[in-house]
DNA sequence: CCTCAACTGTGATACAAATCACAGAAATCT
DNA sequence: AGATTTCTGTGATTTGTATCACAGTTGAGG
């Protein structure tokens, strides 16, 4: 499963799809297998907990929410996802809470499981490195996005960030969001009122480069989409 | 000298500090030093490179321009800091500028020096790791903060990152930020208009949570500041 | 020490986005 | 199928910040 369709877009998210088969099999073997309920919660931001995830099949959300409650989306994510990975790495509590969207199966993997792997498997640590530090690049741009780009740019960006998460590459080069999201959620991604997100997103409508498919969003012109959410 | 003083407060970004003593010595045989003038820059977002620096000496500042032309700064950062990190790990472009704001000494690693004592020695890894998802928890808080604290919240984060970067713990509890810092450059680390900046300076000097001494930023009472930041 | 450039403070105005207020449309539940 | 609940669109209003304008202050360089 992990990440491997020919249907499906390559994320710098899918962990272990850039490992060697058989470092993969000794994660798969290792690996306790989740299932979640629609709207479950994985675990809340605050709590303790070793051990990171990765989403096998389903759609879950990360999500904080500030002093003033309002909630923000900092991802949703799709098969081939690694979430959890900073409490693992740093014994910190956890950053944000994760849940499910929809019913989801997940794996989990112990502090100690990853640790005793890479430590007989370097190439582990650099590509979990690799990883995070692609993460770093991705927040970054956003702290700057956030100053600087307008409404439209920031739901832009998030359309990308949906694209990333679970997005479905199309031969034809667009890209599906095979999950019903809605405005609220985009609101929450972008960081704007829902309202504003409502009208943002009926731009990119019109102009047509997002567009709907039996309910789903789909993004018909994906290079345009990335240069409107550029800072 | 590496952030050891006791003077000194002591920073996650203090980055070799927690290796154990021979690896750092082999680190600091294998790095090669280098001298910048004020204002001189390292290198510039874009710019391919590998190896990543640690600040000796000195005072830098970490940045990116937007589209619009504005820049943010990231960071100011001092003595034992480090910086590059991301394209030693993923071999992508510079994701910022790195610049002097004075006379700074630093030292670099190359990206294979790093690896091959890293693959020596896993601790180094571990501790890389650590780095970087403290970053990341850093800069998440960043995305959400952006959205949902005001203006003099986001300035107070300006001076706890200062403080990070380059504070210097008094035995009273006190942290001075000693380096010169301008309003123009506290705004562009809270994303704020300059005008609006100096309006909150104001407000926090006011009241005492930040004060000055002879032209350097006092931060009087951390935990206070911290609480402004909070998101 | 004097000069000039850079920095700072503060009011007035402009503007983008949040908030308020609903009405209509679409899912979901039973 | 009918009843709720949730989601969506769109105007009117308010608000926080940016921007403009400019005077006062400071500090670095000759």
């Amino acid at each position: 499963m992990l990440a491997t369709s020919s249907q499906q877009k390559p994320k710098s998210s899918a962990a272990l799809s850039r490992l060697p088969y058989p470092i993969r099999k000794s994660f798969l073997r290792a690996a306790r297998h989740i299932e979640l309920r629609a709207r479950e919660v994985l675990f809340h931001a605050g709590d303790g907990g070793d051990g990171c995830y990765i989403v096998r099949s389903g759609v879950v959300k990360a999500s904080v929410v500030a002093k003033d409650g309002q909630e923000r989306l900092l991802a949703v994510l799709g098969p081939g996802s690694l979430i959890g990975e900073l409490a693992l790495i740093d014994d910190e509590p956890r950053s944000a809470t994760v849940s499910a969207l929809r019913p989801a199966r997940l794996m989990h993997l112990t502090k100690s499981t990853f640790f005793r792997l890479a430590d007989d498997n370097p190439v582990i640590y650099r590509q979990a490195m690799r990883l995070l530090a692609q993460r770093l690049r991705g927040t970054n741009d956003s702290v700057v996005a956030q100053g600087t780009v307008t409404v439209v740019g920031r739901v832009a960006r998030a359309f990308n960030s949906l694209a990333e998460g679970l997005g479905e590459k199309q031969a034809n080069g667009r890209i599906v969001l095979s999950h019903r999201i809605t405005q609220t959620d985009i609101a929450a991604m972008a960081g704007v009122a829902r309202e504003n997100a409502s009208r943002a997103v009926n731009e990119l409508l019109r102009s047509g480069v997002v567009g709907r498919a039996k309910g789903f969003y789909v993004i018909e012109r994906p290079a345009q989409l990335i240069d409107m959410a550029e800072i």
